[in-house]
DNA sequence: ATTGTTGCAAATATTTTGCATCAAT
DNA sequence: ATTGATGCAAAATATTTGCAACAAT
């Protein structure tokens, strides 16, 4: 693991950190932002997004709907999974059945325990797309 | 089921429907308007993005990423699954334990049938919140 | 001094909407 | 005639970025 904690804990990404933290209802950017300002009225948006993404790829938390905040659009209505490239927001299918036993089952179980109303799941495999594959062995290379 | 199919299959919709089936690279909204402005050159922007809805309502087509273009943070920073309403947006934690067992092997089977790395994968159960069951009885009710 | 960070504002990017016109019943 | 669809433009949303000032080594 490469310990690369450049950045400082400032008192801004602290409260940050902190809201997204105290709260288990995986809060939007404007939202973050609104809590935030009521602890740091001069905070700005600009800050809010930069510390967000700098949390986020240091571990701190995490980004739903990760890479590229841009739909898209699957003519295949089929039952099917996709893997996302981290890297460049490439979307294929996953060569893959469904896994309707295993996870159909949790649906029910879920429907019990939440007071949702649950009709289908997504299953999407997380990873770098060949060519970003290749991108990033230029700089991690050569550590069998 | 509800035949509510009030829709036209106009030339624009058909040229969209087909440009977003003719791919499996899953298009994004400006891409696939770039295509159809080649068959259709006075095709606009929003009749693009107001079919695309349509055709995905309708069932033609699969919006990936649905619901609310806005990402959405997480302080968990464990391996958790989500359920989203697909009506508000709305995401909340599953109360599931990781299927670390029958996925992981899956991961590495797709890792060796494609050329991706993969590190992960998202689980995301598609629903309707409490708050939105409620709302869509007052229109589905009384059918036992 | 150097370097990362901030607030502010402007710029991008993405998606939605109002409206007059057009097309198909 | 009525109703849904279109093109165009403007608006609304969401996110990113340039820059001068600031803060912490």
């Amino acid at each position: 693991m490469n310990s690369s904690r450049i950045s400082r804990m400032t008192h801004q990404r602290k409260v940050i950190l902190e809201e997204v933290r105290n709260t288990h209802s995986h809060l939007s950017a404007d939202e973050i932002y609104a809590r935030v300002r009521k602890r740091l009225p001069r905070v700005s948006l600009g800050t809010v997004y930069r510390n967000l993404d700098i949390l986020a790829s240091e571990g701190f938390i995490r980004k739903l709907e990760p890479g590229h905040p841009q739909m898209r659009f699957d003519g295949n209505t089929e039952d099917h999974y996709h893997i996302i490239c981290i890297n460049c927001g490439n979307v294929e299918d996953a060569p893959t059945a469904p896994l309707d036993d295993s996870v159909e089952g949790l649906e029910k179980i879920l429907g019990n325990l939440t007071r949702y109303g649950i009709f289908g799941h997504r299953l999407e495999f997380i990873g770098l797309c060949p060519a970003c594959m290749e991108e990033k062995e230029k700089y991690f290379d050569t550590e069998t």
